[in-house]
DNA sequence: TATTTGGTACGAACTAATTCGTAGGTCAAA
DNA sequence: TTTGACCTACGAATTAGTTCGTACCAAATA
């Protein structure tokens, strides 16, 4: 009972979460500023949409006072997770190695960022990792 | 006029394009048996995706006998490297590196795999890949 | 107190994508 | 030459996602 079924989030849902992500719990206003950087977005749009992952539980929402504070209900790992899956079976026919060797291929890709990527290569490699930071799941 | 913007397929069309891709050109008929091993789908709701994705430029169609056949328009690797930025922007923040990690944090990946990406690093870090095929974007 | 400012709720319009029913054509076999 | 199998075309219903107008409430301020 505890996971129930992860919900997707559409496109634009997935923007409001960017946000929530990236700047904690934060307001209607606050959001609907964040997302006018990018595009022209109503104020009143930025809150159904809300309402809406209210429902969906991909938000939570304190409304102790009169100004709501919406913040994320899902952690951003597991959600890029689930939608990474799904893309990878849609775009990628299920093989994920196809779509690394397209990503890594396809772009520029730094010198620190190829070291990176060795390191995590390395630590999959030997199962244990040996970084001194320890947790599995700490990279990036 | 020679690379007018390549249509963005949607999740259907992908599914299509995914067998046209693995099959060549075929036939409705084939089509959507193919489809059909998957899920539920009308043979007439295959036919007017197909319709729609000639509209679009996406297939193409050899109507010379009776039974019109299809064929995918737009390559594979260009196709997927389209979907794939679109899918970086938007659950990733535009980072590719972090797609990357989490693809390979988070799934089994064999030691073959492992090699795999190995070397096309190398290839990428030594700018001018040495492999005999030599074609820089002959990966994959 | 009256007005302005800023907030929520929500119906409804709009758009894109998907699905299917129905009409009608061609061809081969009975 | 009629029947049945199989095909295309296409309008239209349905669904999901997005957007916004309008109503309404509360708090601050003139």
């Amino acid at each position: 009972m505890s996971k129930a079924a992860l919900p997707k989030p559409t496109e634009s849902e997935l923007e409001i979460l960017q946000v929530l992500w990236q700047h904690g719990p934060n307001p209607v206003r606050f959001v609907n500023d964040e997302l006018s950087r990018k595009r022209d977005v109503g104020y009143t749009t930025t809150l159904k949409l809300l309402q809406l992952m209210l429902d969906k539980g991909l938000v939570l929402r304190d409304d102790d006072s009169r100004t709501h504070v919406y913040r994320a209900a899902v952690r951003q790992e597991e959600t890029q997770g689930l939608l990474l899956d799904r893309f990878v079976d849609a775009a990628f026919g299920g093989s994920a190695m196809k779509l690394v060797m397209q990503a890594l291929g396809n772009r520029r890709t730094s010198k620190e960022e190829l070291r990176q990527i060795r390191t995590l290569l390395n630590e999959i490699e030997n199962e244990k990792p040996e970084t001194e930071k320890g947790g599995p799941n700490e990279l990036v």
